[in-house]
DNA sequence: CCCCTAACGTTCGCCGCACCAACGTAACGC
DNA sequence: GCGTTACGTTGGTGCGGCGAACGTTAGGGG
């Protein structure tokens, strides 16, 4: 192989921020869809959760409008979730192209589940940083974030 | 629905570390895409090429190795890189389960006009933050990343 | 020397997340 | 009333990442 090295890491990529960002998220997404798979769930059910508790009641579009799921998406999540009991889903007597999905008493618990799981990841996942360093991170990861949702989707 | 709101977002999601990254992590992702596309690449072509470029000569074992990317998928993409002439895989004499994998100049001329695509990308990406913060940003990750790969995979 | 093991390349298939296209139904504006 | 728009559903695409299996080839141990 011309240079005798087992698997070191290209410096070109090491130092590409986008490489950087992917691979963190790479790990953070391992990290999370262990912690929910240990609970039974994954992203799309604590987010479509964490939506409806926080939101109330809604129809699918608007549900996935909050969680940034995509519609088509959202009635597999939503199967699953029913499928569970962890959600209700009704038809809209106001309006006949509608479902309202609500969360049942056994989805908020299943929420508070989803919730500890994910606390206990963000820890894991963050744990080379100091609390201040912590807030450095997600101050700049919001700054970049927001920056490119206000202006380009 | 409830609650009169289009499309707001959760704030147990906005406030989750692992949100924003892998939130983050799609910007760019999508605008590395983009940016690959516009020269009919992606991803794991420019990783390749840059291990090939930054190592030398290697069999897809290795490659695969240092650029991360599963042997499966090495694969598929040297067969890309190989049907546009950027790449040249040739049976290793010494060993002869192995292919040796070798940069063709016009891989070496993509590889230049990718890294100038991937160049703007960052620009863009992390557009609303000053050097400083850029280099605070990569520091930051840089320390999450190595944490993780350094005792667990 | 032969056999077992390990490495290599390849194919096929799966998962998660995100997205698009199409279709039937239903509501709404004119 | 009729066209437009929204809704839910199905099925398929793409990318990045993995795992399983298989034939081939090298190498080490008995």
């Amino acid at each position: 192989m011309d240079t005798p090295d087992p698997d070191a890491v290209p410096a070109r990529l090491a130092a590409l921020p986008s490489w950087l960002i992917t691979q963190t998220a790479l790990r953070a997404g391992r990290l999370v869809s262990d912690g929910l798979a240990a609970v039974d769930a994954r992203g799309y059910h604590f987010r479509l959760l964490a939506t409806l508790d926080e939101f109330g009641p809604a129809s699918q579009a608007t549900l996935g409008r909050r969680s940034g799921i995509h519609v088509s998406d959202v009635v597999a999540a939503l199967n699953e979730l029913a499928e569970r009991d962890l959600v209700e889903r009704a038809p809209d007597p106001a309006d006949r192209r509608r479902n309202v999905v609500t969360v049942t008493p056994a989805g908020r618990r299943q929420l508070r589940r989803l919730e500890k799981q994910l606390a206990a990841v963000q820890d894991e996942l963050l744990a080379p940083l100091s609390p201040a360093e912590r807030d450095q991170l997600t101050g700049l990861l919001a700054r970049v974030l927001t920056h490119h949702t206000r202006r380009s989707g």
